[in-house]
DNA sequence: ATGAAAGCGCTAACAT
DNA sequence: ATGTTAGCGCTTTCAT
């Protein structure tokens, strides 16, 4: 929207003062007109065409100019078959960094002149409506599904239809979309050995919620480390978590009270339950990492503030890399099916290491 | 897309297995075929509406299932002259709470059945050129503009086309747009009150970048509540901050290398430089609020997890305004162009008061 | 209540 | 290089 000469054009006149009475919008006939050319040539111009005679260009743009003209995306659409946007669909609940990916799937999407449609879906019924209004013929000319908890059944019937489909964060097997993951594993990997190579021998872990991928990828990660290390995680120190801050707060405040005594160190398998964990601790007096050592997962912004070492997931990659396979897909470029980005261990202060 | 049987009708079919050719969409003209009825009647019972006998509309909804038809948006738009969906158009650094806002977009936008398209402006020029692709017939039927920096002559010119604009965070003069503001005077009023009943004599402020209506606009709510209680603000007290983090960070990070005494209290104008300020006293072994009261502004996510007292900014609610106001512009509703909503002082432990 | 037909504004064969 | 023309899929008068 930027390199053609044309755009450059209209949006610099876009803003003339009136001319032409507002009712009727102009029209490639208009400018046809009044430019003594064909329609056919007007769309030329438009569209870059090169088979047209530089005298007969300026002509036609100079027509586009006086005329106000702007090119109606609708028509277009209709004509050419293809909507020059894709669709984008969150889950209702912000797991905190989906800003961050959408930043990042707008700059690749911008830079290849797509637009974004956004979409939330609110609950599991929601998701599934959402979707299929964007299979709709002509909404969209691909779809980047963020995290939904929907069932791979709903995605493979899904991808049998003709729109691309990017996942971000979750894998299907056996179905023809991309797919955007962050290496969950060997993050996890990498927190859990900074714990044990800092000496820790009572290490908590603060579960997510069964059965999510990131979850169970993450734990691996946690036992490879163990493995690795000689050590044995301790099963009584697995807390059920659900990837939500008041899970962390609860399940540490409960634990306070009950007056046990403080593991040496945790790692919260993501970074809203490692801040509650934070607070509650705060509140009965105690800190981080003094009382005990504590690393989160993410990289959400708060976790800067609060100096949380924690594994950084590369979340505008994640939106950069998933935009690109969906404008690959739709205009037939070559794509990679299946994205693994690396995570990276940022360490801060929570863990007592200087920063 | 929810109450129409008919729509419920077809997102239960969308995912029927393989009925044709998935070559050749299936159109109105197919499912008249199918039901033995005009495409006049095809539309009729798609649009809802009354004057088809049920018979009709039994006979043509069953051969939409069968047929596994979805209506064209572009088609549909081209021919209606409207795109059921409305524009936003972000500013290219996240405030830390357009995701909020966005979501409060959304929730009513969903709720009429619209549809969104999102953008974010990256830079001044990167501003104009979005908003221009907006205005481009077609594209949406209205538009949310959140707190860009565009110059009022601009947003005036935009406005006297035909697409309705709504405003966030920034009136707009003798401008046909409607526009949704939150209350900054009465927010910082509060904020700087609080401060001043809990006794405190030497208070900073950390001000925002000239200019920028909500850093005036709060700046004057600080001096309505120093006029109040008799206090004078000192100038030399009043910092010159950008309302970023790193702007709160390196001015408390100066201040104190310069060995200058802490000021009793200070108001960071938002909530990012109020976090650089305890980041920068946290680096000296100082902290809020043993060392100083610390209030901010907006109330963003990271402000509870710090226990930052601040001003909260109704973001969700903001969104679903402008969003209500876009829609009521489309639709010919009665709409409030100025709407100015209300702030509330969270007290959280930063200024020393019990939670 | 239903049908015939004329667009909506643009693009893309095909022809010249 | 340019023009003619037939759609793209849907809505909407205007008849009946």
């Amino acid at each position: 929207m930027n390199v053609s000469g044309y755009t450059q054009d209209v949006s610099d006149t876009i803003f003339r003062d009136g001319n032409g009475d507002p009712g009727r919008p102009v029209t490639v006939l208009d400018v046809s007109r009044q430019s003594g050319v064909s329609t056919a040539t007007v769309s030329r111009v438009i569209n870059q065409s090169p088979k047209v005679r530089p005298a007969t260009r300026v002509r036609v743009l100079k027509a586009i100019e006086q005329l106000g003209y702007m090119r109606n995306h609708s028509a277009r659409a209709l004509a050419r078959q293809k909507t020059d946007t894709i669709g984008v669909v969150f889950p209702g609940i912000d797991s905190g960094f989906f800003s961050e990916v959408l930043k990042g799937i707008n700059e690749y999407a911008v830079s290849r002149d797509y637009h974004l449609m956004v979409a939330f879906s609110q609950g599991s019924q929601g998701e599934h409506d959402r979707v299929a209004e964007y299979l709709q013929a002509g909404r969209v000319d691909a779809l980047i599904l963020m995290n939904l908890g929907m069932s791979d059944a709903f995605v493979r019937q899904a991808a049998q239809r003709e729109l691309p489909i990017v996942l971000i964060d979750r894998p299907v097997k056996d179905a023809r979309v991309a797919s955007v993951m962050i290496d969950n594993r060997s993050g996890a990997d990498a927190a859990m050995s900074h714990l044990l190579e800092l000496g820790h021998s009572r290490i908590a872990i603060l579960a997510g919620p069964d059965g999510t991928i990131d979850a169970d990828q993450r734990m691996e990660g946690c036992q490879l480390a163990a493995a690795r290390a000689g050590y044995e995680i301790d099963k009584g120190l697995v807390w059920p978590g659900n990837f939500f801050w008041e899970g962390g707060y609860e399940l540490m405040n409960n634990w306070l009270e009950s007056g046990k005594p403080l593991p040496d160190a945790m790692f919260a398998l993501n970074d809203p339950m490692a801040m509650g964990v934070m607070e509650a601790m705060r509140e009965h007096g105690l800190s981080v990492p003094n009382d005990m050592a504590l690393v989160g997962f993410d990289d959400v912004q708060a976790a800067r503030y609060l100096g949380l070492t924690t594994v950084h997931s590369p979340m505008r990659e994640m939106g950069r890399a998933a935009s690109q396979a969906a404008v690959n897909l739709v205009t037939g470029g070559r794509t990679q099916l299946e994205q693994v980005l690396e995570t990276e261990l940022i360490v801060r202060r929570s863990c007592g290491v200087d920063r």
